[in-house]
DNA sequence: GACATAAGTAGCAATCAGCTACTTATTCGC
DNA sequence: GCGAATAAGTAGCTGATTGCTACTTATGTC
C-alpha cells in the first residue's frame, strides 16, 4: 500500500499503518494508585477488561484524542497527562490496531468513572491484552520519571493542603515511602510552597499548618554526570 | 471509518489512523552532533530536506521499522536507539501521515550516509517540515535525558579509549562542557571502566592510559525527591 | 634544559541526603 | 485537670556528593 511520497528519491516510499490512542488513567485509591479500565464484551465465562482507547477524528492531534478520551471516561479534571510512547505489533492489542500511542494521566481521587468503566487498584489488575499490560507498566514508569519535574501532586490536592498530605500524595505517586524531615527540607529549598495563616486539626495530634502551591524561583541546576546506568549493556527499548 | 470493536460497549468504537516511523539519527561531527537528512524532491529553487521515515511492513514492530531504516541509511553499527514519542497532526508532515513515531539513534562518527542522505550539523540545519523540526528537538532532549542511564558514549568509542576521549564524547552528546576532575571521580565511583596496561601518546603532553568499558556493579540509588520542577505550572506535552 | 601541553590527582569548601531524636500541640481516657 | 497517645514540625549529626583551584607528572618542541 504505497502512498504519494515526497520522501527521499532513493528509498522505498513510506508505508503507513493504523494506530489508536490508548489511555492509562490513574487516580489515588487509598494509599495506592488505581487505573481506569473499560469492561469489554465478555466472550466467555470470564470478564474482559481493556484500557480506554480511540482513534483520532479528522485533524485531531494525539494529545487532543487523549484529552477527549479522558473527558469521556472521567470528566475533565485532569491533574497532569503526558505521552508515554508508542507500543507496536507483536503483542496483541484489543482492537487490532497496528500501534497504540499510550498516554498516561492522573485525576483526583473520587473522580467518577463513566458507565462501563471501573477503577482497579494497580497491585491487583485483571488480565489485560499483552500490549496493554505493557503500557500500564510503562505509564507508571513515565509518571515516576516525571515526578521530579512536573507538579502532579500539587494538582491533585486542593489549593490549600498540609505538608503531610503532600508527602502522602508523593508517596502514592512514586510508590515508595519518603522520610519526613528530608522531604520537608527539600521542599523548603525548592521554594515551591508558602504557608497560609490557617491550621487544620484532624482528630488527634497537633494541628497542621496549611500551605499553598506558590513556586518562586528556578534552580539552574546542571549537574555533571551521574553514571546511573545499569551494569548490563542494553538499551531500554 | 468504524472497525470491529471489542472495546467498551458504551463508548464509540475506536477509530484508526495512519502513522509512519521517523528517524532522528545522530553522529558525532567534530565537537558537535550531526543529524542525517534525506534530500527531498526540490519543488522549486530551494533544496528540501527531510528526516528518513517509513511505515511498517506487515507484522513489523515499530522498533523493527526503526532498525530497518537505520540499516538502510547508515549501515548497522548503531550505538544506541530509543523511541522518542509520537508526533501528531497539527504540524505538517513530509508524507502526510497522521502521526509520526519518532526514534532517536546514535551511530559512530564517519558512518557513511547512503545515496540521497547527508549529515547536517545540528546547530545549522536547513528548514524542515514543522513536525520534523519538533522531532529533532525532542530527540535531542530524549538523548540527553538518557545519557545518565544508557552507555551511549561507550558504544561510540572503540573497545579501548582514554578518559579524555570519553569525556569529550559525553560533552558532545549532552551538549555542554564537563569538569575533568569531577567527571573522573564520578566515573570511578560508578565502577564502569577498568584500566588496561596500555598508554597512548598523542603528540605533545603526557600519554594517556587506555581504559575499557567493564561495568562492575549497580548502585541501588533511590533518592528522596528532587523538586526540580519549573516555577511555571505547565505540562511538557 | 626551559617551556608548552596535556594527563592525572589532592584536597578544600559547600551542599545534600538519610537518619535519630527531639520539641510542640492537640485529643482521648479517666 | 492530667497523663498517655498521636501527629506536626524541628535540630542537628554524619557521611556522601560536587564544583572547584591548584597542584604533580610525563611527554614533545625548541
Amino acid at each position: 500500500m504505497r502512498e504519494r511520497s515526497s520522501s527521499a528519491p532513493t528509498r522505498t516510499f513510506p508505508r503507513r499503518a493504523t494506530f489508536t490512542v490508548d489511555l492509562v488513567l490513574l487516580a489515588p485509591r487509598g494509599k495506592h494508585l488505581s487505573v481506569l479500565l473499560a469492561r469489554g464484551a465478555s466472550n466467555g465465562t470470564r470478564e474482559r477488561w481493556l484500557l480506554p482507547c480511540d482513534g483520532p477524528k479528522k485533524g485531531e492531534t494525539v494529545e487532543a484524542v487523549a484529552r477527549r478520551i479522558m473527558r469521556g471516561v472521567a470528566g475533565s479534571d485532569v491533574a497532569w497527562f503526558e505521552q508515554a510512547g508508542a507500543f507496536g505489533v507483536g503483542k496483541r492489542h484489543a482492537v487490532n490496531a497496528d500501534v497504540s500511542i499510550c498516554f498516561v494521566g492522573v485525576v483526583p481521587a473520587r473522580t467518577a468513572a463513566a458507565t462501563g468503566f471501573e477503577w482497579h487498584v494497580i497491585s491487583d489488575l485483571p488480565q489485560l491484552p499483552a500490549r496493554q499490560a505493557e503500557m500500564v507498566e510503562s505509564a507508571l514508569a513515565s509518571l515516576r520519571d516525571r515526578m521530579d519535574y512536573a507538579p502532579v501532586a500539587f494538582r491533585l490536592l486542593p489549593a490549600e493542603f498540609t505538608l503531610s498530605e503532600l508527602q502522602q500524595t508523593y508517596e502514592m505517586l512514586i510508590g515508595r515511602r519518603l522520610h519526613k524531615a528530608s522531604f520537608r527540607r527539600a521542599l523548603q529549598a525548592a521554594w515551591l510552597v508558602e504557608p497560609t495563616d490557617e491550621w487544620r486539626s484532624e482528630g488527634r495530634g497537633r494541628p497542621a499548618q496549611l500551605f499553598r502551591y506558590a513556586p518562586r524561583r528556578r534552580r539552574g541546576n546542571r549537574r555533571g554526570v551521574r553514571f546511573d546506568l545499569l551494569g548490563e549493556t542494553r538499551t531500554r527499548t
